[in-house]
DNA sequence: CTAAACTGAACAAACGATTGTCTTCTTCGA
DNA sequence: TCGAAGAAGACAATCGTTTGTTCAGTTTAG
């Protein structure tokens, strides 16, 4: 029941607990016999050592764990982009993979509504993290400043603002939903679709620019009555199905010509095969349908066999980034950097 | 950016840093002049002190910290139970909002299967946690047996196996799903529905006997072609629904009367709903559906307006119950206790 | 009036690691 | 042969708390 310390290897080896600490951790200033190293070395791995989280932090004076920020409506319905998205689990593994990989530790910090004074008495102060991670929430203006002042290291995590408003100063890990998009798009175009409507909220402003980009180098018919956006407040979370379908009854209505949809997401897409599958329309026969974000593929309990063709970020991976980058600047001290991850496309049946 | 600590305190009070430690942790060895106390009190709050969690675990040989067990199928989709399911959230949120109201943080480990060494090495000693909770998943007899030798508490949060192979040696979280039904189907009966069938995996075992016993006691009909069972397999996420809708084929098929239907699950009753649809029966008008789980109150994502009437489980509770559990054992030495909390009943438009 | 008891606090020893500085041999060059 | 450099490791301080013990006054009891 006794933990193993350093001590313990010293006796055991005749050494100085200095020493031993010397060749764990290949401290260069000690040159050291080759066979006292492994003997250290050896006994080490039979005593099963393993370093005092606490005794190490309290002399580097580092904790060695970084913070995952989640925020909380307080038991009301989730908070999209939270934990409710099913991505976050991916997320989350990413993130955990890559920080424990490197010694630390994630803790999770649920913050309720308490604005500046909470994030400093709650995160910067009480818990002692080495940094922080944003998940899809920003931090405000204020807060930004209270980190940097602490010298506290964050990153965004798919920040559900422009990342351009913290140029510079905080790391931020996004995927490029305009880019999956048009990749999306280039698929329809392919299978020799020419006219492909978008259906979306109007807040997926870079789906609808991947969309625009990709129909333009694509050169297929743009017209403006292929565009349905609206508007989606995020607390509503059926909004999107509904939304969705209501547009697609309209498009339909409208009697403007199109073989294919584009939706700005799954959930959209759920709307709009609603719409179609009651207006008997067949897909893909008649109308070849991408969604984007592959819930489908992450959580299908409430959906049949999987079936909507579509795109999906990588979000294990842009967990695993945002490890990175934050590590960068707790233990390498680098600058804050930005990067963009290319989604993937996911081909079912719908398209 | 330095931090403040005791011997700030000590030097502006001009006392000394254990007793200023005495007076902020109220140790009863300390008797001191009200005056002095508060001036104490005063200037930790006016400094902004913040106990060092480091130095107190080292002293201590407490990490105050718990951790959560995620699995991790390695970023295959996602394990049901686990993150995947929009509950868990809910959990979460409880769990950290108690952890962390007794002074303790949540950290995260993501297990990948590497059965009981991986468990030793990465839970039980690399990361020195004062207990553990295990979400759905369950630990190995074995597993068990090392967190005992440890002398590491852990609490099973809605396990998947039946608790009773724990008996005593672990605490436990559980909702009451049999009562959940029970209310299910005591609400149907009131609504004057005397046929009711259930629909359900076969796994959900509790389930069943809810339904079975509301029956009995309500003096419903009970029919053993009411019943209909099927298998899925866990990594089948889209077993349920596709099963349900078959199942439910199947029961108007047969000509068998009823009026209501209990599905095991929401996503059971959401192929219940598409069976339904398809053959042109009314719900609730002709046939009145009961899920259980609410997923739509969690994350309606996937689904138009909130439909189905359901059973909840207290799952922020839940989670508030199983930190509780937990600090018992590490803060008190009590012994691991079982509490089973009641669903509660939500009345939306199909039943 | 003196010993005992009590008050109000200071002293000091941990906890287990990291790291700057010494010490003690060897060895090598001149 | 002597001094200096280099190798191999020991010493010791330190991080910030907690907590068992001691200590100087002051009261109380007998």
């Amino acid at each position: 029941m006794k933990r193993v310390t350093l001590k313990d290897i010293a006796l055991h080896t005749n050494l100085d607990v200095s020493t031993v600490s010397r060749v764990l951790n290949e401290d260069p200033v000690l040159r050291i016999g080759p066979a006292r190293r492994a003997h250290v070395l050896q006994t080490a791995a039979e005593l099963g050592y393993v370093a005092n989280r606490a005794a190490r932090s309290l002399r580097m004076k580092k904790s060695f764990i970084v913070g995952y920020v989640m925020t909380d409506a307080g038991g009301s319905p989730a908070v999209e982009g939270d934990f409710n998205f099913p991505v976050v689990r991916a997320r989350l593994a990413g993130l955990e993979e890559a920080v424990s990989q490197q010694g630390y530790l994630l803790g999770l910090v649920r913050l309720l509504d308490g604005g500046v004074p909470a994030i400093e008495e709650k995160v910067i102060l009480r818990q002692q993290f080495d940094g922080l991670i944003f998940n899809w929430t920003v931090p405000s203006p204020d807060v930004v400043e209270r980190l940097q002042f602490a010298h506290l290291p964050a990153v965004l995590l798919d920040p559900r603002a422009p990342p351009g408003l913290f140029n510079g100063r905080l790391s931020c890990v996004v995927a490029d939903r305009a880019e999956g998009v048009r990749r999306s798009v280039a698929h329809l175009a392919a299978r020799g679709h020419r006219r492909v409507a978008f259906i979306s909220t109007a807040a997926n402003t870079q789906r609808l620019a991947g969309y625009r980009s990709a129909a333009e180098a694509l050169d297929l018919d743009t017209d403006s009555r292929l565009v349905k956006l609206f508007d989606s407040p995020i607390g509503n979370l059926s909004g999107p199905r509904s939304e969705g379908c209501r547009a697609m009854h309209a498009l339909l209505d409208s009697g403007v010509e199109f073989t294919a949809v584009q939706a700005g997401s799954d959930a959209t897409a759920a709307g709009i095969l609603d719409a179609l599958r009651k207006s008997g329309t067949r897909v893909p026969e008649d109308v070849a349908v991408m969604g984007y974000d592959d819930l489908e593929g992450y959580s299908a309990n409430l959906l049949p066999e999987p079936f909507l063709s579509t795109v999906r970020d990588p979000n294990r991976e842009m967990g695993l980034q945002a490890a990175e980058l934050l590590l960068d600047q707790v233990e390498r001290n680098e600058a804050p950097r930005q990067v963009v991850l290319e989604p993937e496309l996911i081909l079912r049946r719908s398209a």
